[in-house]
DNA sequence: TGCGAACCGGAGGCCATCTCCGTATGTTAT
DNA sequence: ATAACATACGGAGATGGCCTCCGGTTCGCA
């Protein structure tokens, strides 16, 4: 998957350039936010960005997948320190927290735990999953959840949770709430 | 409210056409749907259409003020023929329902029950807002829902259930499931 | 029938997305 | 060092959506 011959160093440049300054728009302006305006924040023609990133899709998983993999390890983490269904619990929390915080993760996890959509499971979506399968299962395992859930009914639940929270204030200050309230119906 | 002076009878048609097929094409498309198409599919100029209903939202309210209203008086038919809590699930289910089939109802939905957005509150929100609170007080009093949720906490996660089930697959083949998930937090 | 008020239509300004291709720059071999 | 080639750049411009503005039309009333 690696290139077989390097990218050309200017290119390199500007992938980078427009990698950072991307986080940057999308956090601050969300998931719309002007392609051609980062392209300019980047120093940067708008046919280098689409050169390097096709469609907003993908300039946007780029952008976070750093975030991602980061959410993902979190999971391990917590595993370790707490019981099965707390550990799932706080996970779900901070990543409900994360998508709210960073305006523009949100569609991105969204995407993740889409069935019909792009057939190309991104590597990052694919590390969530498994961070969610992994803590889903031990809560079963211990009895803290109930059997006939899986892991990405779990994950959308959640995006839900961050939608409802959005209509209350936008700043996730009742995420913790209902994210509670739908525990206890996981619990069975 | 009403006009000083009824509507000159061009005026009146231009409307009327407009509500129609803003409706269906909403319907189709979804809420983003284009004006400009929709003033050209009624065979209207996009001054027309701008003139009658100053922004999309306005056009949306308008075109599914019906459709909201049906909806907050099924409330009552269910509560008169089932037991306050699965009168309320049963209405949830219908509202999610339709919120999934029509296209560009959901963010109207949202909109109803959104803190800091636009003062006006909308006469058929208000009706969502009046009927949720009637089964949700009936079903607390009954003991079938817990004392320290809201109405527009329910109405709220009800459209992230919404979410949740677009994810899954554009049909709301889960919402009965995601939503009797719900429900069963929500009871306590 | 004629007049004023009400209303219409669509051209056009603005902004965003995305493509295309002449030009510039990095890279490699000599 | 330099030539020569592949690679990448950039920004003009096509397309399409939003919304405004105003000359022209139509309606309704006397």
């Amino acid at each position: 998957m690696t290139q077989v011959r390097p990218m050309r160093a200017d290119a390199r440049r500007n992938y980078e350039r427009l990698l950072k300054v991307a986080a940057e728009v999308f956090a601050e302006h969300g998931e719309n936010a002007s392609l051609d305006d980062i392209a300019k924040r980047a120093g940067v023609g708008s046919g280098t960005l689409y050169r390097h990133f096709p469609n907003r899709r993908a300039l946007l998983e780029a952008a976070y997948t750093d975030r991602m993999e980061a959410l993902a390890a979190r999971a391990g983490e917590l595993a370790e320190h707490l019981p099965p269904g707390e550990a799932l619990m706080e996970w779900l929390n901070e990543l409900c927290a994360g998508t709210i915080q960073v305006r523009g993760l949100k569609s991105l996890l969204g995407s993740a735990v889409t069935d019909g959509g792009s057939a190309a499971v991104t590597a990052c979506g694919a590390s969530i999953k498994g961070a969610a399968a992994r803590l889903v299962e031990a809560a079963q395992h211990e009895g803290a959840l109930r059997a006939d859930v899986e892991p990405v009914d779990v994950l959308r639940l959640a995006h839900g949770v961050v939608s409802a929270s959005e209509l209350a204030d936008g700043q996730g200050r009742h995420i913790r709430r209902y994210l509670s309230l739908l525990m206890e119906g996981l619990r069975g």
